[in-house]
DNA sequence: CTAGGATTTGAACGCATGTTCAGTTAGTTA
DNA sequence: TAACTAACTGAACATGCGTTCAAATCCTAG
């Protein structure tokens, strides 16, 4: 027996997706199998591969385009005064972050498990990334900053953002635009903005 | 055949925690297997078993000892004013954690490969070492530091002195000690230290 | 030199893995 | 209704997994 009712391929595609980023996200890459991921879509192993041509792909997929859309995302910055673009660097980095906790997870979490060539690919998309707040550190540098290392500068910064998603959860004390305005406080001070 | 040349047991053992902990930081621990550690230990797989029940407590009796280790290590911080505290917590954590970038990857990259029981005693352990950064922070906030959000900037510092362990690498641009400095700088600024 | 214990081997256990594919079914097109 | 195709199943492939254990080996104590 096969296709139960209605055509599926619409459906299922998006699903093994959704299904597999939950999963890594939980269990870590290398301890889901095709199977589960299968199970939890409701269909048998060998259909995944009716979509993705191996485990691989499936995990690579998810972050290339994860870190595209961040890189794509980010370029909606208006950018403008150091201290300004600092704010809305900060602020657009945990929101942006704080919805999409699984992807960024996996995103950095599941790097060891990529293949050579895939593993490159991600990293040079997440420089690109690192970039444009490092630019915003070197262009404030010149005027309202006091940093003694802009690349460090950069390194700690992201680190703190991006820490975030180890502790929010739902409905905790704070909610996102209230810890956004808290970093963007401590961001200005790590900076020595006025 | 058994047992090659001389007593093995005060050798093997360490061995193989050494070689375990390499192997889980490289691939991480689902994808590592108890014959490959065996491999390099120069054993088989079976011999591992006279030193280690079973998978799941090698991974946990490494991260259990290296937290135990960071807070008995962190109990002889000599304290003092606020700022002094901070700068010496920092320098400690930072120097401390590149002496050991992989046991602190592990420590944080394999939580979700713990049982739930070992990991809630690791969490317990990380628990008990971030309240010390805390408590210095509360302390100078009665003072010097002008902090909106003591519990904040506690996870924000801690994500931003770990995340060197990410980075840094032997024979870069800058030493550890040149590293913790900055840090340092920047801590103090965060916290709004004079 | 021998007995006994420590240490390791090597094979086996049952089960899971990623992937392939011939065959079956359900929906669409003519 | 008949032919066609997209979608899926279910079984199989070779390989690997964590773990166990009798047997073999080596070292040490007496």
């Amino acid at each position: 027996m096969a296709r139960k009712t209605g055509s599926h391929s619409d459906i299922t595609g998006p699903r093994i997706n959704a299904v597999a980023l939950r999963l890594f996200a939980e269990s870590g890459y290398a301890a889901v199998s095709m199977r589960q991921i299968a199970a939890e879509v409701g269909v048998q192993a060998g259909a995944i591969y009716n979509y993705v041509p191996h485990k691989q792909a499936l995990l690579f997929e998810l972050m290339r385009e994860h870190m595209e859309a961040l890189l794509a995302a980010s370029d909606d910055l208006k950018g403008g005064a150091p201290e300004e673009a600092l704010d809305e660097f900060v602020r657009f980095h945990i929101l942006y972050h704080l919805e999409r906790a699984e992807l960024v997870f996996i995103s950095y979490m599941e790097l060891r498990a990529l293949e050579p060539e895939n593993f490159a690919h991600i990293e040079r998309l997440r420089r690109a990334y690192e970039d444009k707040l490092e630019a915003i550190l070197v262009d404030g540098q010149r005027s309202v900053f006091a940093i003694e290392d802009t690349k460090l500068a950069t390194l700690a910064l992201i680190a703190m953002l991006t820490g975030v998603t180890n502790w929010f959860r739902d409905g905790g004390r704070l909610g996102p635009e209230d810890i956004a305005a808290l970093y963007i406080s401590m961001a200005r001070r790590l900076v020595g903005a006025g």
